[in-house]
DNA sequence: GCTATTTGACCCGG
DNA sequence: CCGGGTCAAATAGC
């Protein structure tokens, strides 16, 4: 049997620390009166109490429910169907040559909002789409990610420049990556290519010359960012994961990602 | 030649 | 019917 107690406990130091995170990324102080208590630190702190409370799951005798279609997840296949179905039941257009695939519209409650000064986020993306929108200035670009075809991942974006003038973009994810984070780990040097030798130095990799071509490249790469965006992007990951835990007592794929939590 | 990007067409949901 | 999401042929870059 599944120790509730300990899971519950564990979880809870989890949200805890998250919070601790979402604290110290909003007033962008390292620092706590009681000591040094760095954002690596407490990720860290929150990546083994979720990986704790997994094995906790994992040690009792429970029946794992299937993963189920995340909330977040629009391409997954229960909740919306496949963006690309050569087959979808019905006799589709796409089947007469010349016409294009039949294909579901993702629903935005299945999306996490962002809103950054930059675009990279560590994993590499492909463009498939751009579109001009109605009473915007600003084009909205569509990306997969790079490792559809070869990892299946479905993972996915809309990327859309704020006219604020603030020069941030607003950034919309569908699904999670089933892929490997080029940049996670340790490994918070996103500057530095060559470390990932297989990814983001690809064409495949999005810069912000995608949304904006006149943007010079030396304004493209955040640099002071870096740390900071990887962190933020697990203190989505986590409290989304908590979140949909505690609702429907399931937990997705990357909690059994041995290469994140070995 | 291969891969990524561009862009107009196609398709669906509201 | 219209706006927006996706497809895929054409094109560009390496």
């Amino acid at each position: 049997m599944i120790n509730k107690k300990e899971l519950v406990e564990t979880l809870t130091k989890g949200r805890n620390s998250a919070k601790k995170l979402q604290n110290l990324l909003r007033q962008e102080v390292h620092e706590h009166d009681d000591g040094l208590v760095s954002v690596d630190d407490l990720v860290s702190e929150i990546s083994q109490s979720f990986y704790g409370g997994l094995l906790v799951l994992n040690s009792g005798e429970l029946t794992r429910v299937p993963v189920r279609a995340r909330p977040t997840s629009a391409c997954s296949s229960d909740k919306t169907p496949q963006v690309f179905t050569g087959d979808t039941g019905k006799t589709p257009a796409s089947a007469v040559k010349g016409r294009r695939g039949c294909y579901k519209r993702r629903k935005t409650i299945d999306s996490r909002v962002e809103v950054s000064n930059t675009i990279e986020d560590g994993y590499a993306w492909r463009k498939y789409g751009q579109k001009e929108i109605l009473n915007s200035n600003s084009p909205r670009c569509y990306f997969r990610c790079t490792h559809k075809e070869a990892h299946g991942c479905k993972a996915v974006k809309q990327v859309q420049k704020l006219e604020d003038g603030s020069n941030k973009f607003h950034i919309i994810y569908f699904g999670q990556h089933t892929c490997q984070p080029p940049n996670r780990g340790l490994d918070l040097d996103c500057n530095n290519s060559e470390s990932h030798p297989n990814l983001p130095n690809s064409p495949s990799t999005i810069t912000k010359n995608h949304i904006d071509p006149s943007l010079k490249q030396e304004d493209l790469s955040n640099k002071g960012s870096c740390s900071s965006s990887f962190a933020l992007a697990w203190k989505e990951i986590f409290l989304n994961e908590f979140e949909c835990f505690m609702n429907d007592g399931n937990l997705s794929d990357i909690w059994s990602d041995d290469s994140i939590f070995p």
